[in-house]
DNA sequence: CTATATATAGACCAATTGGTATATTTTTTT
DNA sequence: AAAAAAATATACCAATTGGTCTATATATAG
């Protein structure tokens, strides 16, 4: 019981970083058990519902990723100003760094496949609300109002997916370090 | 020459919405060929490049509308903060209304294609710039300083695709009407 | 050692992909 | 009306898609 979980690990983390890189309608399932090393014939031992399932779970497991990176970012001030900037230019340094090697985490899976999957667009649901409540948070243990917190946590969630949408788009952090610098104006 | 700009253009329109509801690799020729009524060897004489040029040229069919679209939307009130969101909740109200009908402009085929096709990066990258100084023009108008007008239009672009990214998702307009809130704190 | 899950290996499948080739029709020009 | 250009219509292609199948290892028991 030591290879199993280890070949269902590399499934999962090789899915998860190429559906963020390339989406999930260009990644096939062929790519993907090359490039993690597991045959076919494992992928459907491990998961029975194919590639929907696959992608499923890589959501999850970017989600917890994220949600932890999100998280330790905010803990590096406890002014929540300072702190979300932190993090904005940790993920424009970040995608300045290696902006070929990572796509973005959730929204090309969450375009493709929201109409076409409701337990895909489930999960892609359950990453943005994470990521929405980990600000949220912050700001509520800094004494914001819990509405007005839980509007803003919303509001800079969308900001931050959308300068990160464009950032890659235009293959400059621009975008991600104008939001960051909007920050003081938003949270007033 | 009636029928001929007649087919090219049905091409177009057809491929513009599905790339932008099902995103670039989920649609295939064959289902624009089949919806628009032209046939497969009509696609390859008016557009010899194939897929990457109809994209691009869908691209720019629907940077045109929706630019017009801002525009529009922009002109309804002097008052750059009511225009802003007024514009942001017309872009809700449609969303609701139609929301499986239209997908997200750009986003579905900048996030695909970014990394596999510079000309389509490149023209997803006009589409957002585009769209961008369109706010920027509107803060000008109003008296805003240059670079901050420049810089207030990218964020404000930036939390709108944002916020439709993330109310596709969720399939509820409210982080789009909860950005145009925001509007205010952030124009000051 | 045997029996039994657990897991791997990869050949195979129908369907679809983007793209090409060629023949035919329609339209325009002379 | 004849010639030329523009456009349409399909049949066809190799490659790849997601998915299934059966045989074979590889463990973990008893």
């Amino acid at each position: 019981m030591s290879g199993k979980e280890n070949s269902r690990e590399r499934l999962i983390k090789t899915a998860s970083r190429l559906f963020q890189l390339q989406g999930y309608h260009a990644t096939g399932l062929n790519q993907i058990t090359k490039e993690s090393g597991a045959p076919k014939g494992s992928l459907y031992y491990h998961f029975p519902d194919g590639k929907e399932q696959l992608a499923i779970e890589s959501v999850q497991l970017t989600t917890a990723f994220v949600s932890k990176q999100i998280e330790e970012g905010l803990n590096k001030s406890t002014d929540p100003i300072e702190a979300i900037q932190l993090f904005i230019k940790d993920m424009a340094e970040r995608f300045e760094r290696e902006s070929c090697t990572v796509g973005i985490p959730i929204a090309a899976v969450a375009l493709e496949t929201s109409l076409i999957s409701e337990p895909l667009r489930a999960s892609c649901q359950s990453a943005y609300q994470k990521f929405q409540s980990a600000f949220t948070e912050k700001l509520i243990q800094s004494g914001y109002e819990e509405k007005h917190a839980m509007e803003l946590g919303i509001v800079i969630n969308s900001m931050i997916e959308g300068a990160f949408l464009i950032s890659f788009t235009m293959g400059k952090s621009e975008p991600l370090l104008l939001v960051a610098k909007q920050i003081p104006s938003l949270l007033k």
